[in-house]
DNA sequence: AGTGTCCTTCACACTTTCTTAACACCCGCA
DNA sequence: TGCGGGTGTTAAGAAAGTGTGAAGGACACT
């Protein structure tokens, strides 16, 4: 039987959340606070957390800086509306799903579900930049959990700069490793394919910033 | 009781790894490098092999490769990080899943649980994907209860896109497992056969999509 | 032999992707 | 202010990849 911890201050929250959880079959312990919750985590080891992101004294994403420390067990956070940037903030400090409340109690143990299937289930070599993701073996890219197409060249190209996020890839470091082989000029054609990149990404995905002479770089944030 | 065998250069390794199985019930036996490793396989005829990418001689791909010409035994790669290329290549070639050192010996458990599993429940055949059903005992197809007549390399093709259903499918990958060991070039043909079962799927079953210079995907619903 | 099934191969139209070229732009420098 | 290197952007032709129909060959069964 699997165990749920929830982290949350609201009594009536918990309550609804344990009743959910206990039909569904989980053991359910739970934190009204989240020094208590940290210290439950610890105690009962559970294999999901649900973590409400708004709570008093230690917050939500302090919770959950601490509990990665130690241990990956999947988080899922439980949010209310326009709480964007903490979202994104608690995605990239592994957190693993999140929903919004009110939520209905369908969609929570769906996402349950798959944060707990996905632990174990047959992983992928993958590259991660930020919210950019490259599966190599499935040759797909997703940014925020949506899926991005790319052509061959681009998905290679943005393998090499992937690879070494954040740091400098010179242009003759990116034209061996994408054009390996062939003798053709691929200089000019490296400036296109980086601009169709830029556009695929738009806003949302790493940047891709250009340093005179040298090569490119992908922002890591 | 279940056989396990272990191929890893590294005696440390060795021993951490053959402690963890042997606790959790499995048989052990050891190899040192691929030939000994190959040679083992043949002998004690494992349930599972722990193969380790970074053999010295010959390598863990040449390993999995000889491996895969007499048995479809389950391969659990072990490989350290940024050995992308290399992973790729292991699990097109038909490895079951990989763990990257270091690792959790609970993570590895549970790996080996779920390709052992895998095995397993392949007596009782049938792959669903949407409204279409394999049933790979008696190679039939049915799509909304009506049976949809296959050919074998249909058949074959349709399974490989099935068990990936919603991924993208390489064309090397597809190539490998419907005319595995055969020499001719397969790739012309492909697109034959896709042509066909999109005619037998028809506008009721799920569609192929191409992902032009990557693969073929199945649409889950 | 005749028939039917299935796989392969080829030809050709069509679609997507890649390359090439042209031009605008920014910036440092004379 | 004008010049030149490097870069961003766009468009169009070239190349590569894909869809589709049909023909031929291998094989099993009658």
């Amino acid at each position: 039987m699997s165990k749920a911890l929830i982290i949350d201050d609201e009594q009536q929250m918990r309550r609804l959340l344990r009743m959910v959880l206990e039909a569904r079959g989980y053991e359910v312990s739970e934190a009204a606070d989240g020094q208590l919750g940290l210290q439950e985590a610890a105690f009962h080891r559970p294999d999901v957390v649900l973590l409400d992101l708004g709570l008093p004294g230690l917050n939500g994403i302090e919770v959950l800086k601490r509990l990665r420390e130690w241990t990956d067990v999947p988080v899922l956070i439980l949010s209310v509306r326009d709480q964007e940037t903490v979202k994104v903030e608690a995605l990239e400090l592994g957190a693993d799903d999140y929903v919004t409340k009110p939520f209905s109690t369908a969609e929570l143990l769906a996402r349950l579900d798959v944060i707990q299937r996905r632990r174990f289930t047959r992983q992928s070599p993958e590259i991660t930049a930020g919210l950019l993701t490259l599966d190599l073996l499935h040759h797909e890219a997703t940014l925020v959990d949506a899926p991005v197409k790319l052509t061959p060249t681009e998905f290679a190209l943005l393998k090499v700069l992937a690879e070494h996020a954040g740091r400098i890839v010179t242009q003759n470091q990116i034209i061996r490793q994408v054009w390996a082989g062939q003798s053709s000029d691929a200089s000019e054609g490296l400036r296109v394919h980086i601009n169709h990149l830029r556009k695929k990404l738009g806003e949302t995905g790493p940047r891709i910033v250009n340093e005179p002479g040298i090569g490119y770089r992908l922002e890591a944030e």
